[in-house]
DNA sequence: AACTAATCGAGACGGTACGTCGCGTCTTATT
DNA sequence: AATAAGACGCGACGTACCGTCTCGATTAGTT
């Protein structure tokens, strides 16, 4: 049960990940993710690609954790409806993905987790978790005001939703129409209530 | 008003443009959209690589065509009801994107197109056009029944749909829920009727 | 016994020739040998590959008829020795390789002449009859006179002439010694003289 | 004074070097220099096309070393005599330009140093170099013993003889004569001594 | 203090794919 | 039959990344 069974050797150097992890970030937002190559990005951290490869398996993992790793510390949203809840974490979700970097990175990011079979199953728990359990939480306070019925499918929910403002930020636009949180919300809201 | 000026020197081998996508449709099978070459493509066509550099500028708009071409010629679902119009809508667009090919190349394909400014602008005219087109006639018949509003956006309800089937099918599952077309369309009809 | 069998259908344009030889001549001072090849002949000369290819083998048989047509109509040098015969002979050989066209031509057709058995053989011929024929009369007056021994190695003399003029103009000098012909006449003269 | 300063990284690896150099070697006396190719090199000596380009800029330097590495430890001859020594000199330079690789490579390496301005530079210093000291030795001794004068050209009776052999070696014969070097000699010397 | 061992920056390594170019042949409609 | 245009199968080009490896040099904990 000793997590660490015995560090020998020289202990890898944490600004090497915190330089590396810029550079990522860095060089998606600038030319995007087909573009960026992990000897690019250890010329930038100033860093041998081994140090890269020594802590990533690759370049998806790498970008994954370069670009998604604002874990959300801000309060699930409890506004005392249902449709307002879904528009406040909406929102959060749109901002998580309009981000520089998490815009480039995405689609590609997501192709390369598809083709992955390793990746694949990781696509839910990492891109989607923080989401899911936040809305997990909007849906239970929900069901107790009686706004939605036991069992309402949290995982098409939300697969709709992020599928929605994947297609909006992600693919079609520039700048994604500042309405679609609340519209959306607005919908979906409507399309699960009981009555 | 002539559309061919005059064709000079020999004209393009339809046999080539052939056996170029039969052998790219069947390449992304087997071996999915990244380890898809045109190299490869050309070789197993018996082809130059000039003569597939000749028909597409690269190899998304070739595995595109070469895997969205089933141009839907099923006529547009008129059940009587919204949800029953969106489920049989949704049937036909899980079953297009569900093909081995299209499953397999679909992310790719999308990350390669949201990647190139010149390709970007054609996602929704390319991949989602022949769907809008016929959630247009659906939604015609429904405001005139009296169940949607006019002005129903239209773009928004089809983004969200293609995005909760892309993340089921593209993504996440090898056998997506066969009840995923009848409820998303259930929760969708219900969140956009007017009552 | 006819020399015209019979031609039947579209006679050959003689214009075509002319401005493939031109164009091939052009181009070979341009750009050089290696870079010049049929496609941009033909293109130059407003003409399709074809009918290049219709006239000749390849590239190392056009651009010998481009650059080394100037057939000698100079009369056999007679100044009645035989180093001013050699100097005024070596003189004409000099400033037929020394032409622009000429000279970026002849490493390369050289190299291309050589590696093909047909063409082979065809070196000797080709390139050094003319001045072959010059240099037998030059030597059977030098007989005559006295000055060298009957059966004086022709093709050994000219071989040596025609390399060291070889080396200088094609290979070294951007601009050759102007007294290269009148020293190596002189050596050479000196070299094969009876006494 | 220290030539190495500190090669950082991982080493080239001598065995590369030395199988890609013995690969081009047995290529070029197989199927001539035009048709051997840098990737066909590599592929013959199992490395990557990289692995090439990193040593040497391109076929002509390659194949240059590969082929006429064959430094001349045979001593300065002596035999007494101006012709003999240009006689032992002269099949010393036939032998090495009538091994099978050198004279499959000699016409076409020929060709492209002289096409390539930075490589034209280095004909005399790198084909003939080795020739022109040991004949600067020759000479010398000619000198001293009388037989020809100070100041004898020594570039135009190299390029001559060179020349010489090269279009017979090169260019016109399978089988060079093998008197070639000794009847050149006698020529040569006899046009430049000083009786 | 000497030893052991993992990490570091650098860059070489065998591969694979890229997109372009030239080859010499062919297939059009036209002359 | 020859022509201009250009498509065709082929194969080489030189470059870019891949992920692994081999260097000498650090930088720790263990003897």
């Amino acid at each position: 049960m000793s997590s660490s069974p015995s560090p020998r050797g020289r202990p890898r150097d944490p600004r090497s990940h915190e330089a590396i992890v810029s550079a990522a970030a860095e060089l998606v937002a600038e030319v995007g993710y087909a573009a960026t190559s992990i000897g690019a990005v250890a010329a930038r951290a100033g860093v041998g690609k081994d140090t890269v490869y020594r802590r990533w398996r690759g370049k998806p993992e790498l970008v994954f954790e370069a670009v998604f790793t604002a874990t959300d510390h801000a309060p699930v949203p409890d506004t005392g409806t249902l449709a307002g809840d879904l528009s406040a974490l909406l929102r959060g979700l749109v901002d998580e993905f309009r981000a520089p970097a998490a815009a480039a990175a995405l689609p590609g990011l997501l192709a390369d987790f598809a083709a992955d079979p390793l990746l694949r199953a990781r696509i839910r728990s990492g891109f989607l978790a923080p989401s899911k359990e936040r809305l997990l939480v909007v849906f239970e306070r929900a069901e107790t005001r009686g706004e939605i019925a036991a069992g309402t499918p949290v995982d098409l929910v939300l697969d709709t939703l992020a599928g929605a403002v994947f297609f909006h930020v992600g693919l079609v636009g520039e700048h994604p129409d500042p309405r679609l949180a609340e519209q959306l919300a607005a919908v979906m809201a409507k399309g699960i209530e009981v009555r």
